[in-house]
DNA sequence: ATACCGACCTGTCAGC
DNA sequence: TGCTGACAGGTCGGTA
């Protein structure tokens, strides 16, 4: 489901309400697919946690943990203590959803986890689809790919550069660039006045220049806006985002581009769909 | 290296 | 009021 803006706009939400707080106790439920760390070890992992800070790193959000010993009057240096910091990575998948709940708060279906933390609130993982993952690092977490709002333009360019795969492929490819997904991806390309199956080998430096301009630009627009709202996606305090009324292209197959009025076409490229006006993208 | 496909899952919506 | 099929923000692994 969620994208960079969403990812972003949620894990903003979530370092609001939980940082600061440490995690008592852990329950996971039973199926246990959406984990790609054993139950048992995220769940040791978690408990007596202290959350020090909640961010995005792709589209995972990254809980930074301090190992909180109990204080039995010998307090550990920070320095020692940063040696038992952890992470908990969770990816959303499709239609995974992080929130904070009260523990009289009914617990949804496809509820896979529930973290009850010392101010005496709840966070929980919902995951109908379980296409998410829960997972954690004792170490540093490497999502791999840059980040596109950090990437400058030469390592942008230098990343795509001589790429047989189509545009839209290698943009979607999070070893590459790290975040963007269909719904943006489709969006910066239309503003850049590039097809979606352009190779990416026959972008001009001029035209990558824009590409870049574009990209940052979705993602900026759309973080302003909490991300877009199709279907069910919320953030962690259960607002929805507002971008999804700026799409030009995305989810507007047949209507008119709101530039040149010809009709928006889909198409589908690996699997997904991909919508483009025929006469500003080429 | 690349590309296409199905698989992983549940839910929703349009059309009959 | 069903039923059926297409489709959904993501990724992974197999196969040519």
């Amino acid at each position: 489901m969620p994208e960079l803006p969403e990812v972003e706009t949620i894990a903003r939400g979530l370092a609001k309400r939980v940082s600061g707080d440490t995690i008592d106790s852990v329950w996971i439920g039973s199926k246990l697919q959406p984990l790609k760390s054993p139950a048992a070890t995220i769940a040791a992992t978690l408990e007596g946690g202290r959350i020090v800070r909640v961010h995005r790193a792709g589209k995972h959000i990254v809980f930074d943990l301090e190992a909180a010993r109990a204080t039995n009057g010998k307090r550990k240096s920070s320095r020692s203590r940063a040696a038992q910091n952890a992470q908990w990575i969770v990816h959303l998948g499709m239609t995974g959803r992080m929130v904070v709940s009260d523990p009289a708060a009914e617990i949804a279906k496809h509820t896979h986890l529930i973290a009850r933390l010392a101010s005496g609130r709840e966070l929980r993982f919902i995951d109908p689809r379980m296409f998410g993952k829960l997972s954690v690092f004792s170490a540093g977490f490497d999502p791999g790919g840059v980040e596109p709002l950090e990437v400058g333009e030469e390592q942008f360019i230098a990343l795509f550069r001589g790429h047989k795969t189509p545009i839209k492929s290698a943009l979607l490819n999070q070893k590459l660039l790290r975040g963007v997904g269909n719904i943006y991806a489709d969006e910066a390309l239309f503003r850049a006045g590039l097809r979606p199956r352009r190779r990416a080998a026959a972008i001009t430096r001029e035209q990558f220049r824009k590409l870049h301009q574009t990209v940052r630009e979705v993602l900026r627009e759309a973080i302003a806006l909490g991300g877009s709202s199709i279907n069910d996606y919320v953030d962690a305090d259960g607002a929805e985002g507002f971008f999804q009324l700026q799409h030009r292209v995305y989810g507007r197959e047949g209507e008119p581009c709101l530039v040149c009025r010809t009709a928006i076409k889909r198409v589908v490229l690996t699997g997904r769909s991909s919508h483009y006006c025929p006469k500003c993208q080429k």
